[in-house]
DNA sequence: GATGAATGAGGATTCATTCAT
DNA sequence: TATGAATGAATCCTCATTCAT
C-alpha cells in the first residue's frame, strides 16, 4: 500500500509534533491492547481495562480508534507487519529456491521466534477458522493467507488458485495447531514439536513441490 | 391417613408425566443452547437468547439450570458421552488392522462425521475459559490422545513413550486445525479438506508405520 | 372476632377430614415460616424457601395463602394468640389489682418466655417503629398495643386515648430494646437484663399507676 | 517533553473541576440513596431507583461505587463522622456537670435533633444484614456506649463495670427504641414521645445518681 | 388438593461508546 | 487533545405468583 505510506509521510512532515505525540499514543495503547487481549483474549477484554492499561481515559482511547474492533485490526496489522519484516528475507525468491527443508527452516523459524515473543499475535489469531468469525481476525488470517499462497503459486504455476487456497489454509492450520503445542511447552520438548510440525509439513508438501517433470 | 396414602399413589402415577415434561424442556434446552453457542460463541451467547431458541421464558431456563456455566458443562458433558461412543466404533480392533490408507477412513470418517452433526460440540469445546467447559474439553482431549497413542504404539510398538506421546498430539493438532476448516465449509470444499487431512496425516506417518517392506 | 371463629365452627362441622389436613397443612407451612423468616427475616425469606422448607411445592404454599404477606400475618396472630393463651391469666383482672412490681413480673415473665422459646415472633416483630413500615407488622404490633392499652386503662381510667397509646407505645419500645439485650445474653446477664426490664417499667409506671389513695 | 508538562500544568488546574463535578455527584448520589433508604430500607432499595432519584443513569452510579452495599457503607460511614462530632458536642463536660433532668436535656436534644435530621442513619443502621453496615453499627453503638459509661461512672464511681456496661446497654436500648418512635411521628405527638424519652430515662436513673445517702 | 413447571417483570451490574469541559 | 463523567442498552439471574396436569 504504497499510498497509505505516502500520505503517512506527508502527514509527518506537517504536523510532526502532533503527529508524533499521537503515534506514541497509539503506540501505548496498542501494546496495552496487546497485553489485554493476551490475558483475556479478545472478546472478554474491555476498552476500558485497555485504556487503564495505558494509562490513559477511555476518552482518548477513542480519540484514535472507532471502536474496539479497531483496536485488534490494528495491533493484528502491526504484528503482521513487524512479522514481515522480521522475516522478509525468508520470502525473498533466492530462499524460495532451496530445497523444501531448507526453505521451511527459512521460513517457518523466525516466524516461530517471532510468535513466541509475541504472543498476543497468537491471541489475535485464535478462533478464525470458527463460523461467526469476526472480521479482524479474517484480515489477520487473510494478510498470513496471501503469503502463503504467493509462495505456493511460486512452486506450482500450474496449480488453479482454489488449490491453492486449500493448502494455503491447511498448511496455516497446521502451523497455527503445531504453534499451540509449541507454545504449551519448553525447551527440549518444544524442540521436539517444532521439529515435528517441519516433518509434517515436508512429508505434506514434498510430492507437490518436487515436481519431477516425468511423474508429473 | 388412606387419602395421603392414595394421594402419593396417584402422584406415583402423575410424576413420571411432570418429569418427562421436565427432561423434554431440558432437552429442548440443551438443543437451543448447542444453536446459539454455535453460532456466537460461549461467552457471546445470552441465555435470555437461548431461552428464546427454545421458546421459553429466562425463568424457566434458570429451574433447570442454576446458570449459563452449568448449561454449557450439560451440553459438553452430553455430547462427551456421544463422542466417546463415536470413538469406541471409531477405533475399533478391525479397523485398526488395515493399511493406512483405509485406517485413515475408517477412524476419521466418522469422527468428522459426528463432529458435523454437532457442531456445537466444537464451539463449545474451543476456548469458552470456563472452567467447567475447559475440564470437560481436557478429559476430551486426553481420551482422544491415548486413544490415538493406543493405535500409534500398535503399529511402532519400538517407540518411545514420549515420541508416541508427541506424535500423537501433532496428530490431534492437525485434526482439530483440519476440522477448523471442515466445520467452516460446506460442499465440495468440505469434501476436499476432509481429503486433504487424510492426505496430510498419510504422508506423516506412513514414513512411520510402513515396517521394512520383509514385514509386509 | 367472635363472627370468625363462628365461621371456623362451622367449617371444623361441615368438612372435618379435609379441613384436618388443610389446618395440618397450614401448621406446617407456618412452622417452616417461622425457621425462615427466624434466619433470614421477611424481606430475604422466599416463598419458595418457605415451601422448600415445609416439604411441599410452591403452589401448594399458594393454596392456603394469597401472598408472602398473609403467611407472616397468620404466622404472627397465631403466636400472638399462643401468647395471649400461654399467659391469658396474666391478665386476669385478679392480677391487676395487685402492686406494680408483683403486676410486672406476672406480665412479663411468661411473656418473656414465651419470646426466647418463639424467636420467629421477634423476628416478626422487628423495624415495627421504622417508616415504611409493612402492614403485617403493624397488624403484629396492634394486637400487642392494644392488649398494653387496655391494661393502661384500667389503670388509668381518667387518661385520654392519646395519652395511653403514647404510654402504651413507649412501654412496647422499652420492652422490644429490652428483648434484644435478653435474646442476646444468657444466664445471669440475661436474667440481670430481665430485672432491669422490670426496673425500667417499675420506675416509669408507678408514678401514673399509684394514685393516691384518695382518688382510688 | 515540553508538551506535555505545559498540558500536565493545565490539567493541575482543570482537574480538581473534574474531581468537583465528581464529588458533587457522590454527594447527589448519597443524598439520593439516603432517601431510597430511608423510604424503602436497604434490602429493598433499588440501585436504578437511587440513581433515578439522583436524576442519574444507573452506569453513573456505578462509576463512583462498585455496588450497592458500598453506597450504604459510604453513607453510613459519613453519617457517622457526623455523628461523632455531635456526640461529642453532646458530652461536653459542662453539659454533665448537671442536675440528671438538666443533663438529659444537654445531652439527648442534640442528638435526637441529628438523628431527626439524618433519618437515613437510622434507617442504615437498623438491621440491613450487610456486613459493611453491620460493622458500622457496631461502632457507632460502641462509640455510644463507651460515652454512657463514662458519663455513668463519673455518677456512681462505686458501681462495678458488669452494672455500668448493663445500665448503659438498658439506656441505649431506650433510647433506640424511643427514637423509632419519635422518628415514625411529628409534631406534637413527637414532642411528647421526646418528653416521655426523657422521663423514662429520669425515672430509671434517679434512683441511681441521686444518692441522699440516708435514703440509701 | 398437590405438583412442579412456567412466567415475566424487576434488580444488580457491565461496558462500548459519547460528551462536556 | 485529554479527561473522566455520563449514558443506556444488554446481561445474568431471582422470585412472587400462576397454570396445566
Amino acid at each position: 500500500m504504497p499510498e497509505e505510506k505516502r500520505a503517512n509521510a506527508a502527514k509527518k512532515v506537517a504536523a510532526p509534533r502532533r503527529q508524533a505525540r499521537g503515534e506514541r499514543r497509539i503506540a501505548q495503547l496498542l501494546e496495552a491492547a496487546a497485553g489485554v487481549f493476551c490475558r483475556s483474549g479478545y472478546a472478554a477484554a474491555s476498552t476500558n481495562s485497555i485504556a487503564r492499561e495505558a494509562g490513559v481515559s477511555p476518552g482518548t482511547l477513542y480519540q484514535f480508534f472507532p471502536n474496539k474492533e479497531a483496536i485488534a485490526v490494528e495491533l493484528g496489522g502491526r504484528l503482521l507487519e513487524r512479522a514481515n519484516e522480521m522475516h522478509g528475507q525468508a520470502f525473498l525468491p533466492e530462499n524460495l529456491d532451496r530445497p523444501l527443508p531448507e526453505l521451511l527452516d527459512a521460513v517457518l523459524d523466525p516466524l516461530i521466534e517471532f510468535q513466541c515473543e509475541n504472543p498476543a499475535f497468537w491471541a489475535l489469531m485464535h478462533g478464525s477458522g470458527v463460523p461467526g468469525i469476526t472480521q479482524e481476525h479474517q484480515t489477520l488470517h487473510a494478510g498470513m493467507l496471501a503469503r502463503v499462497e504467493s509462495v505456493l503459486r511460486s512452486f506450482r504455476p500450474d496449480a488453479t488458485p482454489a488449490e491453492v487456497h486449500l493448502t494455503a489454509n491447511v498448511i496455516l492450520g497446521i502451523f497455527k495447531s503445531s504453534m499451540d503445542l509449541i507454545l504449551a511447552s519448553e525447551g527440549e520438548e518444544r524442540a521436539a514439536y517444532v521439529t515435528e510440525l517441519k516433518t509434517v509439513l515436508r512429508r505434506y508438501l514434498e510430492p507437490m513441490v518436487t515436481t519431477p517433470p516425468t511423474t508429473r
